[in-house]
DNA sequence: CCCTATTAGTTCACAGAATTTACTAACCGA
DNA sequence: TCGGTTAGTAAATTCTGTGAACTAATAGGG
C-alpha cells in the first residue's frame, strides 16, 4: 500500500475504472444535487459510463438518489447526493493539548466527537487511551449504524515520506514514532484505510475536501498554534497534497522574515514562529504551559504592551500571508489553529497587513480571498478523516 | 486545446494509450538505454503492452533501439534511448536585454542557437524580429533535417492561468500582450505545438526534464536576473508546473523578507528584490540600462562598498533559498539567471548562509543539494523547447 | 558440440472498459 | 393527444491491456 496517493504512473483497464468511478463521486461531492446527465456534461464520460458507475456507487452506499428536478422541457433528471447513511470515518489529532476525536459521513457531518484536554505523554500510552476513546466514539449509535471505511491520525509535526511515520513533534518530544504500529497493538479498532499525517496538512485537505460552496481550485491552510504550519491542496477530483522531499512542505514557522530577529528554538534568528506562535507568546507574556494563553490574553488586554504584542504578531501572519500568496498563489487562503481564538485583535492587524501591501504585479488583483476559521477544535481531526474518505473511495 | 496540461480528470480509452505512452517515453528519458523489459518492471505495464507501445514509438521517430547489453545469463535485452534525429523543437526567450533562440532535439541537445542582444521595443516589432530569427534558425541543416514538433516562447512576467498571454512584464513594459497572436500573423513558422511560458517556469521545467543524472524527484529553480523568479518542477511521468491562482506561483522576489527595508518598485518595503537582482544592483552601483552589470562589478570589485553589496545580496539569496526550502522542500535548488555571471562573490555567501542555517527540523537533514548554473544563456529557451516536447508526447 | 537454463521479446485469443446507437421514460407546451 | 425535448438504459461494437504460449538469443555445463 502505498503511503501517499500518487497520481498514476501508468495504467490498465482496472485503474480506468478506478479513475472514472472517483471522477463521478467528487463530481457529486463539489455539486451535490447532480444529475447523471449533468456529471456526462462535466466530465465528458458518455451518459452509459457514467449510469454503470453511479449504479454501481449507489450500491455500494457511497451515493443516494435525490429528488426529480426539471430544468426545462424535457425529462427531469433525478438528482444525486453522497450517502451520508452508510459509512463512515474515524480521525482523531494528538495535539499538543490533547487528543481530539471526531466520526463524521461521508459529507463531512461529524456523527460523534469527542476532546479530552490531557497533555499526551510517551507515545505507548497516548496510544492505549487514543484506542480506548476511538473505541467509545465507534460505540456511540451514529457510528456503529455505519460502515466505518477506516481511521486517520493529525500529528504536531512532519511525517515521513517514506512511510507513514512521525519524524519529529518537537512540542511533543516524539522522534521517529510509528504511531499507527502502536494503535495496531490495540483491540476493538475498526479495519479498513489507516493512515497518518501531519496535522496542518491534515486540516488543509479536509477544508478542501469537504468546502462548502463554489470549491475554490487550490487553498493554502494556515495552522497557527504552538508553532505555525501550513498545508497546501489543490487538484480537482484527486486533491493533492505536496509533502515534498523530506515531508517539510509548509513549514513556514521557520521562514526567516526578520533576519536580526530574535533567535528561535530552531537555532536561526527572525524565523516567523518567534513572532507568532503559541511558544512565542507564552514567552513573551511569561506563561507556564499549564496557563491558558486565550484566558491570559483576555486578563491582560488592556496593557498597552500586551496589545502591542499582539498587534505585531498579527502583523507578522499577515506578511506570512503575503509571501505565501507570493510563493504559492492558492486561490483562498484559510488562518485555523487555536491561536484563532486570539480574535479580531490578532486577525485585524493580519488582514489589514495583507491586503493593505498587495501590490501591482498582476493589475487587475482580484484580492485572494482569506477565511478565518474560529473553532477549528476538530478541523485537523474531521480533516484525517476526510483523508481517510478519499482514499477509501480510491479503491472501492 | 487546454493551456496547460492538467491530469486527467477522466478518462476513456484513448487516455489510456496515451498515458501508458507518456510513460514508456518518460521512462527512457529519465533511464537512457533501458530495455523493453526494464520498462514493463518499472512501470508495471505487461511486456506485451510495453512491446506494442515502444513499436509505435520507435516507428513515429520517438525512440530509437540501440545496442545489445547482457546482464547475467539469457537473452541479453535490446536497450532504447530516445531518437534525437527525427524530430526537434524550438524554444525562444524574450528577455529583457534580447532575444535567445534555440533549436533542440528531444535528448534536450542544442542543434542551433541565436543570440540577438537588442532589448525588445514593442510587441509587435519584437514578434516579427523574433519570426524572422526563427525562420531563419530553421533552415540550419541540423534543423530543416528534423520534424519540427512546435515552438515555445518564455517571457519575463507572469503568464494568465486562463488563456497563454503575458499578463505583465514589468521590465519590458507589456501589458496583456497576446505574443503568440502576433507571432502567428508571421509566416514561415512551423505548425504543431505552440506554447507560452514564463521565463522561470519554462527554466525550471527544461532542467527537470533533460536532468542529467540520477532525476531529482521535485526541484525549484530560482531565476536571478533583473528580477527575481522561482519554477517549481516535480512528477515523474508529467512534470507537473504548478502556476497557481493568477499565474503567480514563485513570485519569490516580491516576498517580504526585510520588513523594514528599503522600498521596492512593486511599493512594499522589504522584498527580497531590493536585495537580490538586477535592477536593485544597478540602483545601487549608479549603473544606466547600457552598461553591464557584471562587467561594471568586475570592474570596481576592489571597493569594499562594492564587495559588501554583493555579499548582503548573496546572503539574501542563501536567505531565499531557506525559505523555499521550508516552504516547497524541493529534493534540489537550482540557481540560475544572469546575475549567476557575477560568480562566487555572490553564490558564495547564499550557499554559506543556506548551509550554516539550516535547522534541526529533522535530524538527519541530509541537506538538500544546491545547483548553480553558470552560464544559463539558454536556459530558459532550451526550456521552453522541453515543454513543447513534454506536450507534444501527450497526444502523438 | 549439444543441451539446458534463463532472460527478452512477440503473437494471439480473451476479458473488460468505454463507446455508439438505438431505445424507453418522463415531462412540457400547443 | 401529439410533437419536442431531455434523462436514462440496453445491446452491439470497438479498443485497450492481459495472460499464456511461443520464438529468440545468450551463458554455462557436460
Amino acid at each position: 500500500m502505498p503511503h501517499s496517493f500518487t497520481p498514476p504512473s501508468a495504467g490498465d483497464l482496472n485503474y480506468l475504472k478506478s479513475l472514472n468511478r472517483s471522477t463521478v463521486l467528487s463530481t457529486v461531492r463539489r455539486h451535490p444535487g447532480v444529475s447523471r446527465a449533468d456529471i456526462a456534461l462535466r466530465t465528458g464520460l458518455t451518459k452509459a459510463t457514467v449510469g454503470g458507475v453511479v449504479q454501481a456507487l449507489v450500491k455500494g452506499g457511497w451515493l443516494r438518489e435525490g429528488e426529480l428536478h426539471a430544468r426545462g422541457g424535457g425529462r427531469p433528471g433525478r438528482s444525486l447526493h453522497l450517502d451520508g447513511e452508510r459509512h463512515c470515518m474515524l480521525g482523531a489529532e494528538v495535539g499538543v493539548k490533547g487528543l481530539r476525536l471526531v466520526a463524521c459521513n461521508l459529507l463531512g457531518e461529524v456523527l460523534a466527537s469527542c476532546h479530552c484536554p490531557a497533555p499526551p505523554t510517551d507515545p505507548e500510552s497516548t496510544a492505549v487511551r487514543l484506542a480506548e476513546l476511538l473505541v467509545a466514539l465507534r460505540e456511540e449509535p451514529a457510528v456503529s449504524a455505519r460502515h466505518c471505511l477506516g481511521l486517520g491520525v493529525a500529528v504536531p509535526g512532519p511525517v515521513s515520506t517514506r512511510a507513514p511515520i512521525l519524524s519529529l513533534a518537537p512540542n511533543l518530544g516524539w522522534v521517529d514514532v510509528d504511531f499507527l504500529a502502536l494503535l495496531r497493538r490495540e483491540p476493538g479498532l475498526p479495519a479498513g484505510t489507516w493512515l497518518l499525517d501531519n496535522e496542518a496538512n491534515a486540516a488543509a485537505f479536509g477544508e478542501f475536501y469537504f468546502f462548502e460552496g463554489v470549491p475554490p481550485e487550490s487553498i493554502a491552510y494556515i495552522s497557527a498554534g504552538s508553532g505555525i504550519g501550513c498545508g497546501v491542496v489543490s487538484g480537482d477530483h484527486f486533491p493533492v497534497v505536496p509533502r515534498g522531499h523530506q515531508g517539510l512542505v509548509g513549514e513556514i514557522g521557520h521562514t526567516v522574515i526578520q533576519p536580526d530577529g530574535s533567535r528561535c528554538h530552531c537555532g536561526n534568528r527572525g524565523c516567523a514562529e518567534t513572532l507568532v506562535s503559541g511558544w512565542a507568546l507564552r514567552e513573551a507574556l511569561d506563561l507556564d504551559s499549564e496557563a491558558s494563553l486565550g484566558d491570559a490574553v483576555a486578563a491582560r488586554a488592556e496593557e498597552p504592551a500586551v496589545r502591542a504584542l499582539i498587534q505585531r504578531a498579527g502583523q507578522a501572519l499577515g506578511l506570512l500571508l503575503l509571501n505565501l500568496h507570493h510563493t504559492l498563489n492558492p486561490s483562498m487562503l484559510i488562518l485555523g489553529g487555536s491561536l484563532m481564538q486570539l480574535g479580531e485583535p490578532l486577525t485585524g492587524p493580519a488582514l489589514d497587513y495583507f491586503t493593505s501591501h498587495q501590490n501591482d504585479l498582476l493589475r487587475q488583483s482580484q484580492s485572494v480571498p482569506v477565511k478565518i476559521i474560529a473553532d477549528g477544535t476538530f478541523t485537523a481531526a474531521r480533516g484525517v478523516a476526510a483523508e481517510v474518505m478519499a482514499r477509501s473511495a480510491i479503491d472501492i
